[in-house]
DNA sequence: CTTTGAGTAGAT
DNA sequence: ATCTACTCAAAG
């Protein structure tokens, strides 16, 4: 620990969040950012133990850096940019997809279509993995995913074998189309045909609104799902000298669509259009509301609940202590333990982890025992070892008398509230639905009590 | 240059 | 839990 210390990034986040709390009562008005749980990974990609081959298609992702969830719509404004404040720009680039996810960009690290076929699709990535794709920078024929027998070991097949259907990510991108969404786009070195592709690396090249799409038999003679993605961005692309973004255009004479089928033109007004008056491309109508979590994920792939709450939802106290969950259960810890690495677990939790694991592996060769080797066993965080460490478990005091405190100072207020709550009936005013909040569990008198009588066995 | 095989995250 | 995916680096 003391030749490589490290941050423990929870009590980072409640120290910064009690410190804004202060100066909030105290009179500054200040905008509320929404805080994100993802301070478990790494900064940069990394490879985990499993992982015995090298290359990023195996590597877990590092940090996601931006606090949109998974299925943002459009630009990833600055107020989703806390690392930079700055947003995601059109022209930024990235060495490799894992990083174009961190900063949001496109979220998945393999496939070229983000999007859920109920919701839409957000963003794709043009990859050059489908021969039918033609680009013209202001505006792409991009090709749908899919058609291809990747059974066994097959991931580069390139060969067609059935026809693509507007299922999965291709409805999405259909959706995407019905309802003018902007679908982000990033375009990668390994287009070699495009002529606006960058030269290495990826590229954010703006926002796109799919106005067509249509199924036609493609060069592999199976059929292919199509979409025409026309540029409509505030900002100019890359390539382009222009001083301002995209005027609207009229679509480019396709050809194809005299043999194209299944084609799905949208009805509705776009949700994101040009407003004249301003002169500027924005949401015409609301964007969807996001049915994720802003992204963090564990490295165990256990899936990190991210609590967006509103300030007024809850007390200062109750919002501290939620952050004092542990990283397994994601419930507030219960005897919580702290690692070497600085991730906060309960000791159960952490047992649990390691359950039927031993600390020693038993070496045989030809019937000759040889020395037991030590085993091996990694943060269910990080991929650090901690098998030292989980010998002797320590609870960590001064975190559970912080945890303890918090939990009576939410019960105190929760019975002065109790007097009061009679009048405040009509003020009542809904409207969010970003999580089930407030009245659960660990907040009874009941849990509470159990958790002092913990501390007193403890004792 | 092409081929190979790996772990990962998201969708379902 | 299972399947899919426009990756990536190393090896052939």
């Amino acid at each position: 620990m003391a030749s490589q210390p490290r941050i423990n990034s929870t009590l980072v986040t409640v120290i910064r969040m009690a410190k804004l709390s202060k100066s909030f009562a105290s009179g500054g008005s200040q905008k509320v950012y929404h805080f994100v749980h993802n301070q478990n990974r790494p900064d940069k990609a990394y490879t985990t133990d499993r992982a015995q081959k090298k290359g990023k298609a195996n590597a877990a992702s590092g940090k996601i850096f931006v606090t949109i969830p998974s299925d943002h719509f459009g630009p990833i404004p600055s107020e989703n940019d806390p690392e930079r404040n700055q947003g995601v720009l059109v022209g930024e680039c990235w060495e490799d997809r894992l990083e174009c996810r961190q900063w949001g960009a496109h979220f998945p690290h393999v496939a070229g279509i983000a999007g859920q076929s109920s919701i839409g699709a957000q963003s794709v990535v043009l990859s050059g993995g489908y021969q039918d794709d033609e680009d013209h920078g202001e505006w792409f024929l991009y090709t749908g995913s899919g058609g291809r027998d990747l059974s066994g070991n097959k991931r580069t097949s390139k060969d067609q074998s059935f026809d693509q259907k507007f299922e999965k990510s291709n409805k999405a991108l259909q959706v995407s189309c019905a309802k003018g969404y902007p679908v982000r786009v990033v375009r990668s070195h390994k287009e070699k045909r495009s002529s606006y592709a960058p030269e290495k690396g990826l590229r954010y090249d703006g926002v796109y609104r799919i106005e067509k799409c249509w199924r036609k038999v493609g060069i592999q003679g199976f059929k292919v799902c199509r979409y025409l993605f026309v540029r409509c961005d505030n900002d100019p692309a890359p390539w382009a000298s222009d001083e301002h973004g995209d005027r609207p255009r009229p679509l480019p004479a396709i050809s194809e669509l005299k043999k194209a089928t299944d084609i799905t033109e949208r009805k509705e007004g776009p949700s994101w259009d040009f407003d004249v008056k301003d002169s500027r491309w924005k949401w015409a109508k609301d964007p969807p509301t996001s049915k994720k979590p802003v992204e963090a994920q564990d490295s165990t792939g256990k899936r990190t609940r991210i609590k967006i709450r509103q300030s007024h939802n809850m007390s200062v106290q109750e919002k501290l202590l939620k952050e004092f969950s542990c990283l397994i259960c994601r419930e507030v810890m219960s005897l919580p333990i702290t690692t070497p690495c600085a991730h906060n677990f309960c000791k159960s939790c952490l047992e649990g982890a390691f359950v039927g694991k031993t600390f020693l592996r038993e070496r045989k060769t030809g019937g000759r025992a040889l020395r037991s080797q030590k085993n091996v066993l990694t943060c269910p965080c990080c991929p650090t070892d901690i098998s030292d460490f989980l010998q002797n478990l320590q609870v960590n005091r001064e975190l559970l008398d912080v945890i303890e405190t918090l939990k009576s100072k939410i019960e105190e207020e929760k019975l002065c509230e109790e007097e009061e709550i009679d009048e405040e009936e009509e003020n009542d005013e809904d409207g969010d639905e970003n999580e089930g909040k407030g009245k659960d569990e660990s907040n009874s008198p009941v849990e509470t009590r159990k958790r002092a009588k913990v501390v007193d066995d403890l004792e």
